[in-house]
RNA sequence: GCCCUCGUGGUGAAAUUGGUAGACACAAAGGACUUAAAAUCCUUGCCGCUUGCGGAGUGCCAGUUCGAGUCUGGCCGAGGGCACCA
């Protein structure tokens, strides 16, 4: 018998996908629309398993749901723009261009490899002029809604990759992408007003029923909003800033206020300017959360000032000013009141420099005065020493009531805060889209004119100088606007900016004159699922909310904010990791074993340290290449074992073991094929043999509800289940028709994992039987006539079990109980004391 | 420090709403076939008594329930997110 032939035929099936267009999608009024995206790929060389494992999840759901009915849309493209390509470009003196379009090339050849049922057709790419011609468009359109400004700011800068990072591009102060230390500068930089929907954007999450609750929590987190109060403290010593406002969650513990805390940028800092111990303190504090050491450390660190401020509550009540360095200019308004027994960092600080500490809230219960030693008091209680707002409930009560107060005596008001800050979307880098804007000789701001669009990049210029490449362009700089000079803003967007469309083009991506299309936007988005990792869990998902309230603000345009109704969040794909006696990383390929468990160096011979699985990264050398695991064992096989082993949501172990048992199970499917040809093909005379039609009945239910929960692992289960209940039923005599009918139903539900297998079958199939590409229906009738095993408990205990059909009434299962000659010896000389029946599932007997 | 998630055999994991724990695979050991190897097939979680059966068992300790991997409380451990956010 022939072996699976699985270059042919996966070569052939491909070809004929491409040559007639087979996933091509166009809007169909008739049929209900799905919209399948994956996260789209930055065009790095070569596909990796993450990809591999991406595509694949999105693909096996794109394959289903068109085979459901629907009208499915799945494109792909390229988030082409980004540092690597500069880089790249540098170190070989190439043009990012070439070397972007060379990368786009080979993927593209690696994805179609994996037999994808994308529509090639709505291809794009980021850093073509026909993309970001658009985005300049939506950059001068926000910016004529006042969703786009300029200003002066501190930012984080990235020394290495000599460029300014977002907030979100920050982590654990370190560059996202370099992981270089991140240093304050103060720049001339573009934002994104992001702040502005606040509130919509933290609203928002609660319609998304579809997305993990991880991602909404952490967005949740990131938008930090918080609830409270600002209050005036009036100054008692100074003429110049007669008040310091202060923002607080915790107004109800003013009376136990201990001190004031400002910022060093604080505008009363100005002050103290001519004093050199202040200046000091300044720098020092500039510096902490710069460093590695001082962010372990975290200090808390004053400079007490002359300054004394009032008690709003009773005036009579002074308190020190100081600045400090664990308060922060752009959060709120940059200065506290410290309620030292109430909160941690605040009673630190008071125990540092001796302050008073008044507690203010006592647990319930408590009798007498609360002592405070060195650790504060921050759970719920009865508010005292407090006057006024003695006796009430902390927090629920006395946050409100004081909120009251403050805002009858005029002293403050209420006031919500938010954590998050606008996006500065300003690079200085060369590969990236330029920003439509020039500035005149007054340095004056102007929108470069629409039929000027797109500003272009320069192309073939020397990237090796120091700062941003395009500062260097002296001629490209030089524009003219309504014949006026003018120079261009040498800095380019964020690539985030770039993708955080990309889903409204892929809804009309030929559409010359605009981003996109309304009635392409009114019949295809939302994005009904959305698949990617859960690194992008806060930057990219936040940022294309942004954007679809940024493009529907003041006009509303489409009527949708929320660009993705269902977001899939995958795992990661591990792998061992090895080291050489040098504590060198080494590749799988260089290393061999005899046994499975000890591993040794091909080079030397030597053996190998085999460290913990982790994520596929270049740096461990810990990565296996797909292209070389698809030309060995075929694309459906990997497909099959990038689905199996795990859920799709959690990381899952690359083995070599796993990668064979799917290729060895591929070939079984083909033995099981061939039998099933054999049998119909002969026409053989057999048993009109019910069990099969209901088993395979019960897997369509199955296999759709695991379809419909990503459960992917328990379907491949399900497959091999099959296998074996076939690869025995096969051995006996069946009816022509139960062979055709069960086994039609059966390589459907196969098609979207192994697409190119199915394919290769039904096409001998369609011999006996027409095909059509419908998801199998479940048969209600012919699951109430199943059997099922029910499961008799003495005391709890399960003592037997019995297989009985569908639905048995109590009375006619304890017959059989009673007559059981296993169970008979549990209730022999037994009293019967209760019965609980739970139908189809158990019957407990509690005997005595 | 705060927030979230997760703890099931040697391994990856199954177990619709509380109702057969370990489906399905990987690995290892034993066995069958073979001159031999590969391939293939069969058996095997633990503790007892030979088979069959009985007992314990889902990180630990309690609780609710006829019945808990699943629910509640406490503890331990792992992973992830945020972090001077007032």
């Amino acid at each position: 018998m022939d072996r699976y032939n699985f270059n042919l035929i996966e070569e052939k099936w491909q070809k004929s996908w491409e040559i007639n267009h087979s996933y091509k999608t166009q809007i169909d009024k008739n049929k209900k629309k799905f919209y399948v995206l994956e996260m789209f790929p930055y065009p790095s060389g070569k596909i990796h398993m993450g990809h591999v494992r991406n595509y694949t999840i999105g693909d096996v759901l794109a394959r289903y749901k068109l085979m459901q009915g629907f009208n499915v849309l799945h494109p792909m493209g390229w988030d082409s723009f980004g540092m690597p390509a500069e880089n790249a470009a540098k170190q070989n003196n190439l043009d990012p261009k070439i070397w972007t379009e060379k990368n786009i090339e080979i993927m593209k050849k690696q994805l179609k490899r994996l037999g994808l049922s994308i529509d090639w057709d709505r291809e794009i790419s980021t850093c073509s002029p026909d993309y970001y011609k658009h985005q300049q468009k939506f950059f001068l359109e926000l910016y004529d809604k006042g969703l786009v400004y300029r200003k002066e700011n501190y930012v984080n800068w990235d020394p290495v990759d000599q460029t300014v990072l977002a907030n979100e591009q920050v982590i654990d102060g370190k560059g996202w992408r370099s992981g270089a230390l991140v240093e304050r500068k103060k720049l001339n930089q573009w934002f994104f007003n992001i702040s502005q929907f606040s509130d919509e954007l933290l609203d928002g999450l609660d319609n998304l029923d579809k997305w993990p609750r991880k991602v909404k929590i952490m967005q949740q987190n990131w938008i930090g909003k918080s609830f409270g109060c600002e209050i005036n403290f009036k100054l008692e010593n100074c003429e110049k800033f007669k008040e310091i406002k202060i923002f607080t969650t915790r107004p109800d513990t003013l009376f136990g206020c201990s001190f004031l805390a400002l910022s060093v940028d604080h505008p009363v800092a100005e002050l103290f300017k001519d004093d050199p111990s202040f200046q000091k303190f300044k720098d020092n504090c500039t510096k902490t959360g710069t460093t590695e050491e001082a962010l372990a450390q975290a200090e808390k660190l004053g400079f007490k000032t002359s300054l004394v401020a009032k008690n709003p509550f009773d005036e009579t009540i002074k308190v020190p000013v100081f600045f400090a360095n664990f308060v922060l200019m752009d959060y709120g308004f940059g200065a506290i009141f410290g309620s030292a027994g109430h909160d941690q960092r605040d009673l630190d600080f008071a125990r540092k420099y001796k302050l008073d500490v008044l507690p203010v809230v006592k647990p319930f219960g408590h009798k007498g005065d609360l002592v405070i030693e060195n650790e504060a008091y921050t759970g719920p209680g009865v508010i005292y020493n407090s006057k006024f707002l003695d006796g009430l409930k902390a927090p629920e009560e006395s946050v409100l009531e004081a909120i009251k107060i403050i805002e009858n005596k005029k002293l403050g008001k209420k006031k919500i805060n938010f954590r998050l800050k606008d996006w500065g979307i300003s690079r200085q880098r060369y590969w990236g889209c330029p920003i439509p804007i020039a500035y005149d000789d007054q340095n004056n701001i102007v929108k470069v004119p629409e039929k000027m669009l797109p500003v272009t990049l320069p192309e073939k210029i020397n990237l090796n100088t120091k700062g941003n490449p395009l500062d260097h362009q002296k001629e490209w700089v030089e524009i003219k606007i309504n014949e006026k000079k003018c120079k261009l803003e040498t800095d380019t967007l964020d690539t985030f900016v770039d993708s955080s469309w990309y889903f409204l083009r892929f809804c009309s991506p030929q559409n010359k004159n605009y981003g996109y299309d309304i009635d392409d936007i009114k019949y295809w988005m939302p994005v009904d699922q959305y698949i990617g990792g859960v690194e992008h869990a806060i930057l990219h998902l936040l940022y294309s909310r942004f954007f679809m309230q940024a493009l529907n603000y003041k006009d509303d345009v489409f009527n949708l904010t929320e660009p993705f109704d269902g977001l899939f969040t995958q795992g990661m794909v591990c792998h061992e990791t090895y080291k050489d006696e040098n504590n060198n990383w080494l590749s799988p390929d260089e290393i061999f074993s005899k046994d499975g468990k000890e591993f040794f160096s091909i080079e030397n011979n030597k053996k190998v340290q085999v460290g913990p699985s982790e994520s596929m990264s270049k740096s461990k050398k810990n990565t296996i290449d797909p292209e070389k695991i698809i030309n060995n064992y075929g694309a459906d096989a990997v497909r099959l074992f990038i689905m199996s082993d795990s859920p799709p949501e959690k990381d899952v172990q690359w083995s070599t073991e796993g990668m064979e048992g799917s290729y060895k199970f591929i070939q079984k499917l083909w033995l099981l094929h061939k039998k099933f040809m054999e049998k119909i093909d002969n026409n053989e005379i057999g048993n009109f043999d019910e069990e099969i039609t209901k088993y395979t009945n019960s897997l369509i239910l199955k296999i759709t509800n695991n379809l419909e929960n990503f459960r992917y692992n328990v379907i491949i289960a399900n497959f091999y289940e099959m296998y074996n209940f076939f690869n025995k039923k096969l051995n006996s005599p069946i009816s022509k028709e139960i062979l055709i009918n069960n086994y039609y139903n059966i390589l459907k539900l196969l098609n979207p994992f192994i697409p190119h297998f199915t394919s290769e079958c039904f096409e001998e199939f369609s011999k006996f039987k027409k095909i059509d590409n419908s998801w199998p229906e479940v048969n209600k009738e012919l699951l109430k006539n199943e059997t099922v095993n029910l499961v008799i408990q003495i005391n709890g205990k399960k003592r037997e079990i019995l297989s009985v059909k569908k639905d048995i009434s109590e009375n006619e299962l304890l017959k059989m109980v009673n007559s059981n000659e296993k169970i008979k010896n549990f209730i022999i000389n037994k009293k019967i004391m209760k019965k609980i029946f739970v139908p189809n599932k158990i019957i407990n007997l509690i005997v005595k």
